[in-house]
Parts: structure tokens; C-alpha cells; sequence
DNA sequence: CTGCCGATTGACTGGTCAGTCAGCCAGTCG
DNA sequence: CGACTGGCTGACTGACCAGTCAATCGGCAG
């Protein structure tokens, strides 16, 4: 029947496992939600993924890596410290509109689950602190921002701030239209840094 | 042998559970866990409480509405909108110095699992957002911030800054010594407020 | 046509717990 | 002293599910 492009099953049963993940949570996910949700049966999820952690693991490291080379790879243009914030506020806060449910999945089943999954990946995470925090070292090394404050402490709460917002938008706190999004980018990066200039 | 004060179980439950539960996580404590760090027997978990959410349930809400209160708090005093969201800060960043392991499971296992206990807790973690919001208002109405930033957009991100602070703190990636808890304090205040600020 | 192999299937199992419950014991009252 | 009460005990059960595995399928090479 010539079903000519045979379809990756592996990547069918991702997406999948992001919708199911999104809409109960990864706890209340059972693999047969995972199976039945991506069309296929029960043992494949198993021939491709060692585990149902395994899946999520994967899901988020896919994600993640692609964030975290978008954060270097501001380093070559010559733009500015804060241009660079700008940058990294913009990949997050897009990458959410456009994949709200993966952005969900990691946010909440792993970036702010630190008990369980948070755990394995903190390295990962905590490699993205540190990308940002040398931005805010540059800036304060050309004298943009002000040099009192830890650079670590600035991106935790740059991160933090943002991430919230995505919680905001994730668990409907606050209204999530395309404006929206843009202003909450020009905004907390603005804000941030107005906060890390000086005075 | 007058073993005079009947100690309080429901309360030597209670500091177990939050033990346990910062140790290993809400999903991997098992029933039988917190009822030996308590020194008590399986079933009289079950006498006093309803099931092993309730205990959670019960722990995040004798927390948080402390610091509802706290926040509300500040609206009698005639603090100005600066010191205000200054106590708010303080309160939570003392609260966690006060109770590290409390603060973790609210904060890992509710604040931010908003999948799970947290759906069920979302009008309670809303209020505080409400809460600082309308404190940000009265900046505004004073002009003492700026007014074209949304009230609600702002009191998430200060909330989520000072969240990911503790979360760093909790997962030590950031240094936590006394001085850091203190000068964490008057930074974030004073990056988000010199923010909010007119320019 | 046959044999081979990887993809695919889904019934089944082993282990894990949350929650139940029948009863014990210490104190108290009549 | 005997009956009663309620905090307290912990063995037991029913449900649930991740992961296994033996069997089937489908395409392709010999």
C-alpha cells in the first residue's frame, strides 16, 4: 500500500507523551495513555525508551540544549549585554508560544520539580544560570550594570522571573495573547535591567 | 509515670511529614515513612488525618496563610510601597531561614507543582500574586512607579525572583550564609523597585 | 517461495502502597 | 471492680501499573 514516508514511530510517541504529560502530568500518566494517545501499541513506547522516564528526559534534554546553544550563540554577534537578555527573554517566551505544551511539560515536570526530575537535569539547568550569568559579568565589566550585584544572583532571578511568567501564562493567572507576550518580553528585561543599571 | 504532657501526635506527624518530605519528596515518602520518623504507628496517621494529601495540604496551609497575613498586613501600617514589598520579601526569605525544610516541600511540592497539589492550592497561591499586585497599584496611584507596567505582570515576576532565590538556595546553587540571605533580600527589592521606578 | 530480522503487539506478572479495620490498652467513671 | 471510651496499633487487602516477553507481522534478500 505504499504508506510511502514510514512514520517515526519514536517521534510519535514524543509528541504524544508531551500532550498526555501537558494535560495530566507526568505522575498521572500511565504508559498506556502515552501508547494510546500516540496510536500505537503498548510494547513500542518500551522498544524505544528504556523507561517512562526516559522519555521525559528526553523530551526536555531536546529542548534544553536547543536553549542553551541559543544563549551562546549571543556571545559571537557583538550585541550588547542587555540586547543579549533581550535575546535569551525572547527564545524562552517564544518558545513557549509556540509549543505551549512542551514548555508546560518541562517547566513543570522538570525545571521546577527539582525533587524528582529537576534532580537529574540539574547540571543542564544550572549550566543555563551560568550561560546568563556571564552575560551580566560582561555587562558589569563594561560598567553597563552595576558591579554590587552578584552576577549569579541576577540570573537567578532573571530566569526566575521569566519562568514565572510562563507559569503565569501555563496555569492561566494572566492573559495570554500575542500582545501579552511581547509586552511581558520588553518588560521584564527592561524592568531587570533598569534594576541592574546605575543609578 | 505521668508522662504529663500529652505530647501533641498530630503535631509530631506534621514536623515528621515535613522532614520526610523535604528529604525525599511528597510522591517517594511513603505512608510508613513519615509515621516512623515520627515514632508513631501506621494507622494513626490515618486517625488524624484524611490521607497522605491532607498532611500536605495541611502543612502548606498553616504556612501560607501566615504569610497572606503578613502581606495583608503592611496595608495598616503607613509603609510606603517600597518597604511594603520590602516585607514581603523579608517574610518569606525569614521564613525560609526559619524553617528551611518547611519551606522546601511548599515550595517544591505545591508552589511549584502546579500540576499536582498545586492546582488544588491555585486560588491560595493566587491571592498572594493579588496581594502584592495591589501593593504595586498604590505605587502606581502614588507615582512612585511607573504605570505602564501591569500590576499583575509585576507582582509575578517579584514573587517568581524571590521563588527561584530560595530555590537556589534549596538546591545550593547559590551560597546560602546569613549575610547572603540578607543582602539577597535588599536586592531583589531594590533591582525590581529601581525597575518599576520612573526613570 | 523461504528464511530472516527488526518492528510491533498486548496479555501478563511482580512489586508496591494507600487506606482499612479488628482489636488492644490506659485511663476514668460509676 | 467492671464497663466504657478513644487514642493507638500494625497486619492485611485491593488496586494499580511499570516493565517483560513470547508471539505476530511485513518487507526484503537469496
Amino acid at each position: 500500500m505504499a504508506q510511502a514516508p514510514p512514520i517515526d514511530k519514536r517521534r510519535q510517541i514524543l509528541d504524544a507523551a508531551v500532550r498526555v504529560f501537558a494535560r495530566q502530568g507526568f505522575h498521572s500518566t500511565r504508559v498506556a495513555d502515552i501508547a494510546d494517545e500516540a496510536g500505537v501499541a503498548y510494547g513500542l513506547v518500551y522498544h524505544y525508551f528504556k523507561s517512562k522516564d526516559e522519555v521525559l528526559n528526553e523530551l526536555f534534554s531536546e529542548r534544553w540544549s536547543l536553549m542553551l546553544a541559543a544563549i551562546e550563540e549571543t556571545e559571537d554577534n557583538g550585541a550588547t549585554p542587555r540586547e543579549r537578555l533581550d535575546t535569551v527573554a525572547a527564545f524562552i517566551v517564544d518558545s513557549y508560544r509556540h509549543d505551549p505544551e512542551l514548555m508546560k511539560v518541562i517547566i513543570v515536570e522538570v525545571t521546577r520539580a527539582a525533587n524528582s526530575f529537576g534532580r537529574t537535569h540539574l547540571a543542564e539547568i544550572r549550566n543555563a544560570y551560568d550561560l546568563i550569568a556571564r552575560i551580566v559579568e560582561e555587562g558589569q565589566a563594561q560598567g553597563a550594570f552595576r558591579s554590587d550585584v552578584d552576577p549569579v544572583f541576577a540570573s537567578m532571578y532573571f530566569y526566575g522571573a521569566i519562568e514565572q511568567l510562563l507559569s503565569g501564562w501555563i496555569f492561566d493567572l494572566i492573559p495570554s495573547g500575542e500582545e501579552d507576550f511581547e509586552r511581558a518580553k520588553a518588560l521584564v528585561v527592561e524592568t531587570i535591567c533598569s534594576g541592574l543599571e546605575p543609578r
